[in-house]
RNA sequence: GCGCCUGUAGCUCAAAUGGAUAGAGCGUCCCCCUCCUAAGGGGAAGGUUGAACGUUCAACUCGUUUCAGGCGCGCCA
């Protein structure tokens, strides 16, 4: 059990004998701020005084003598009624030995048996994934690894809309482009795809099937328009690997679709909440979240996106999942409350179905704004960000912010000081470690470590205390980037341990063998942190 | 007009259910390698947390109002 733990169920039997019974986490223990405060502070005192009829003060009081001293130095009680609890330094030091033995394991949370389906990226197959694409994959794959790592079942899933009007026009583009490439004098009408993948397609599609092609001829259109949306999706594919995301499952529109089975869901389960106007179906979502009715059925008869959509969210759901979370670009809010609403139709609660959005990304480029088109051929497509930049670079920019900020990619910072970038400040904390413990193999590691007691060492010591705990929170928050500014801290105490004191001493080796095994404990740390976020660790930089 | 998101140091962003002196990186200015990786460390400067009220022992955090920016308000997806 951890030292905060141990403090928790002190300071709630306590209460408890004052005649409050809490939860374990209405008790609140955090690390202070200043070595003054000692190493744990606590405000209870402060937050439940009033209920007891207590000044602040005195409970702290009663709350400090009922602790006894097994762990705890001293108690001191500061301000307007803070705990401040100093711990003895071989309760500290203990951890080392827990770190180690955990190694990969340690931070990971015991399994919780909860399911859960984290859709993300889906992206039409038309064209190469860009910059929003990019923060979106990022977001969504680290809050997978870290749901993953925090004890939850995970699965990723992208789902691919294969049938609808964005996949006509792909296939009218390359009809075009391919005319070109035959010598047509012909122009690419405004609304198409004007990106150059649309051209290079069109050209491996002539390679493939030379001479083959029938312009107008519906058979052959289909052909072409099928090949592009295979390609598209095989890159999409491609640049998802480069980036280190992998996808559990891929659905597609037309399996939602097939056996009349949207029409099916419309009928049985959504009969009694729909209305005609003017010829179309409407799903009275206004009973629940949506300030609007949607559409489902236009006056054609074909389907709006939401029904399908629907369709396959039941469907998501019939595979026994808790949770179903959509990471979603931000201009998609008024996309939340149609679907919560449609699941709570089927008796689903509102929760069922959690929506991270992902605010968009502006591309700076020598101090302006590059606006990014997927139709222009313009914009920055994720495969260029891992090839100019760096896959851990781009992920941990894209993660280190709360996936709600509006934030700018600068793009002449990223490429020209990628030294500074924050990502190689925490890898060359590791790499450090690594080179002084292959240096020093053959020195026998003492992991009770009781030598250390240096400033440097103790802080970085509690920074390690506080990887599970961080872990544990913002795999409940869904905040990766809570992930990242923990990895900063960590690095700035390797860093700092690894200034002030000299590691390697063969003429000291009761204090070098502590030392090394604090060292040993914290690369495992820093290994675990940024695999989380799906960045490299590397041993040499 | 309505709805969602955002506003914190010169710039990009943190601040775990409200806690003690609001923190990092970049940039600027000083120091520090005869020694394990200087992609590092130490220090300085830089803030009325957009503004105003309110709730509280305590507000960047909660509430109301307001200003500014982004996005969304289709029988497009």
């Amino acid at each position: 059990m951890s030292i905060e733990e141990t403090l928790k169920i002190k300071i709630k039997d306590s209460l408890k004998s004052e005649g409050l019974d809490l939860e374990l986490n209405d008790i609140i223990i955090e690390n202070s701020k200043t070595p003054e405060h000692g190493d744990y502070a606590s405000n209870v005192a402060l937050k439940f005084a009033g209920r007891l009829g207590m000044k602040p003060r005195d409970l702290a009081e009663k709350i400090s003598n009922s602790i006894d001293k097994e762990v705890i130095e001293k108690i001191e009680i500061a301000g307007p009624g803070f705990i401040n609890f100093f711990v003895k330094k071989d309760a500290i030091n203990s951890v080392v030995k827990g770190i180690i033995s955990a190694g990969d394991t340690y931070g990971r949370g015991a399994k919780n048996n909860k399911k859960v389906n984290v859709e993300f990226v889906s992206a039409n197959p038309t064209g190469d994934l860009h910059l929003g694409h990019a923060r979106c994959a990022a977001v969504g794959d680290s809050i997978c690894r870290l749901y993953d790592f925090a004890g939850y079942e995970v699965t990723r899933e992208f789902y691919v809309n294969n049938a609808g009007n964005q996949i006509h026009t792909l296939g009218l583009s390359l009809d075009i482009r391919l005319r070109q490439l035959l010598g047509e004098k012909i122009e690419l009408p405004e609304d198409s795809y004007h990106a150059n993948d649309i051209i290079d397609i069109a050209k491996l599609y002539n390679e493939k099937h030379p001479n083959e092609y029938k312009v107008g001829d519906e058979e052959s259109f289909k052909k072409l328009q099928k090949f592009g949306m295979d390609e598209e999706l095989e890159k999409i594919k491609r640049d998802l690997e480069l980036f280190r995301v992998k996808f559990d499952i891929y659905s597609f529109e037309t399996d939602v679709r097939a056996n009349n089975h949207v029409q099916d869901v419309l009928e049985n389960k959504y009969g009694k909440f729909t209305y005609q106007q003017e010829g179309a179906t409407f799903l009275r979502t206004t009973d629940f979240l949506d300030d609007k009715d949607r559409a489902v059925v236009k006056s054609d008869g074909s389907y709006t996106y939401l029904m399908p959509d629907i369709a396959y969210h039941l469907i998501k759901l019939s595979r026994g999942y808790d949770q179903l979370i959509d990471v979603l670009g931000a201009d998609h809010h008024g996309y939340i409350n149609r679907m919560k609403s449609a699941l709570m139709m089927q008796g689903y609660s509102k929760d069922t179905l959690e929506v991270e959005l992902v605010q968009v990304v502006r591309l700076i480029k020598d101090g302006e704004e590059v606006k990014m088109s997927k139709r222009t051929g313009a914009g920055v497509t994720l495969r260029e960000l891992c090839e100019e930049v760096g896959v851990d670079a781009t992920r941990y920019f894209f993660v280190s912010r709360a996936a709600s900020s509006h934030l700018d990619f600068d793009l002449n910072l990223a490429l020209e000081q990628s030294s500074s970038n924050p990502v190689y400040y925490a890898q060359y904390a590791h790499a450090r470690l690594a080179s002084v413990l292959e240096s020093a193999s053959d020195i026998k590691i003492d992991e009770n470590a009781p030598m250390l007691k240096e400033g440097s060492e103790t802080e970085l010591l509690k920074k390690l205390i506080e990887f599970p705990h961080i872990i544990e929170v913002s795999a409940e928050k869904r905040a990766p980037h809570m992930v990242a500014t923990y990895i900063q801290e960590l690095a700035a105490s390797i860093h700092s341990f690894y200034t002030n004191c000299r590691l390697i001493d063969r003429d000291n080796l009761e204090m070098t063998a502590s030392r090394l095994a604090l060292a040993k404990a914290a690369k495992i740390v820093m290994k675990n942190a940024l695999g989380v976020l799906g960045v490299d660790a590397p041993n040499k930089m």
